[in-house]
DNA sequence: CATAATTTGATTGATTATGAGTGTAACTTT
DNA sequence: AAAGTTACACTCATAATCAATCAAATTATG
């Protein structure tokens, strides 16, 4: 990771917590002791953060940022292929019987799940406040949650530390959306996010990804995992046939439903 | 790949995650690192992006997006004295500072303590899934949750295992309500219930208990913790006031509010 | 087709970042 | 007050990044 990136990703989480400790800081950014602590004395030089003993804070409180509350969480999200998107997270649903214990990583694609689970009656791990309220709410699943502080930005759980509830877990699927899938992997966009949806994905035994057509081939973006740690990818009919290909050819299993929209 | 086209694909790829190491972009673009060097003193000659050590990146940092959340009502139990109850937790919000770290332990009375704290900026940790829904849809507050299964009865999660997130987290106070408080302790009633909280209470320095004078003197149920390990009681004056002076004795220091029904 | 101009990729040595180790200071516990 | 723990600044060896140089490859031009 690069220095100016990492210490971006410091303010961030500074943004989100007022204080971050040079313990979590390192735990996250998967850095040295001595690289944070260098990071903390150049933000601290340059009047961006405030060290204190243990960590850092923020200089000053930030606004408050006026508050839209609007509807759920993705459904404001300008999704372009919704019916489809759909038809793919009730194909990854139909994969499971009742009873399994499975992971669902949050995102808008897995989001989408929440409907057709709703008659089902499974033990569900998912570090989605926003998909944990709608199960709750309209299913009968059992829900469980990983320990941590909620990451506002995408209501997301964010476990910090390794030990922590989820090891005790132990899910037949997990399933994830992604931004892009290529031969060089599963992508992920957010830094912060990746190394705790990694974490969940050892507490599984095969990995689902759900890509539309839109998903397959893009790459750029921080690798979440490689092809061969990949177990079924489900995507739509626009996608290209020949990446699919490579996609077989790595052993994985392709799931192809009708393109809607 | 013409010169033109791999640097706006650099500016493609710079704009979608603010960052670019010169090793990604390579990998990308399918070129050497001289010549992604070249393309990258080129833009940034013409101020397209700015270099940093290690790869480039956008001269502006995107706007962050806005905070996604879904709504939910909570079902406010037809309490008996609700206006009491009120406030009862006005007042208990009111012993907190600013930026404090402080555990809510869930039920209907420290439900009630989201009305106050909407805002204000704290840290705070709570086995409640529906506080957390709400302060995180209607306040600024830093929420942090312990990992574990959901109890839909109550809609609290249960740490089932010592290993938790909340081994790392330090209060300075504890807030619950409770079924009865008498000379034997605080109690609670539901055995599932009653160790995940006790894990909590390790967490904190004091402990707040909110009872509202019914609650004042009643026995029975399980025992989660002697007076010597309260250190505040809220209660109103309708209170019996002889054992609101057992509670003095022990060192307790008691809050009366006004009853109001 | 030959030659010049330009672009590219490899190599080099200088510069800078990183992580491990160490001793000291600050804070806690006993 | 002493012992123990944790945080920290410092040094050093290693690794990564970088600008400069030069040769090879590509493209343009007469």
């Amino acid at each position: 990771m690069l220095e100016k990136q990492r210490q971006q990703l410091i303010l961030d989480l500074l943004e989100e917590n007022t204080f971050a400790s040079v313990k979590l800081l390192c735990d996250q950014l998967n850095s040295s002791e001595a690289t944070i602590r260098r990071d903390l004395n150049k933000l601290a030089e340059n009047k961006q953060i405030r060290k204190i003993r243990g960590g850092a804070e923020v200089l000053v409180a930030p606004e408050k940022p006026a508050r839209k509350i609007s509807g759920s969480a993705f459904l404001a999200s300008k999704e372009r292929h919704p019916n489809t998107k759909r038809l793919i997270a009730q194909k990854a649903v139909e994969l499971c019987a009742e009873d399994e214990s499975i992971i669902i990583n949050g995102g808008s694609s897995t989001y989408m799940m929440a409907e057709f689970l709703r008659h089902r009656r499974m033990n569900i791990l998912t570090n989605s406040f926003v998909l944990a309220q709608e199960l709750l709410e309209n299913s009968d699943n059992q829900i469980t949650l990983p320990g941590g502080e909620i990451y506002r930005k995408q209501s997301i759980i964010l476990s910090a530390f390794e030990n922590d509830t989820i090891q005790n877990y132990h899910g037949s699927k997990m399933f994830m959306g992604t931004p892009g899938i290529s031969e060089y992997g599963v992508m992920e966009t957010d830094p912060l996010l990746i190394r705790a949806e990694q974490k969940l994905r050892k507490r599984a035994e095969k990995l689902i990804v759900l890509a539309d057509s839109s998903k397959i081939g893009v790459k750029g973006n921080l690798i979440f995992s490689t092809l061969a740690d990949v177990d079924i990818v489900i995507t739509d009919s626009h996608a290209d046939p020949i990446i699919l290909n490579t996609f077989r050819h790595a052993g994985i299993e392709v799931i192809v439903v009708e393109a809607l929209d």
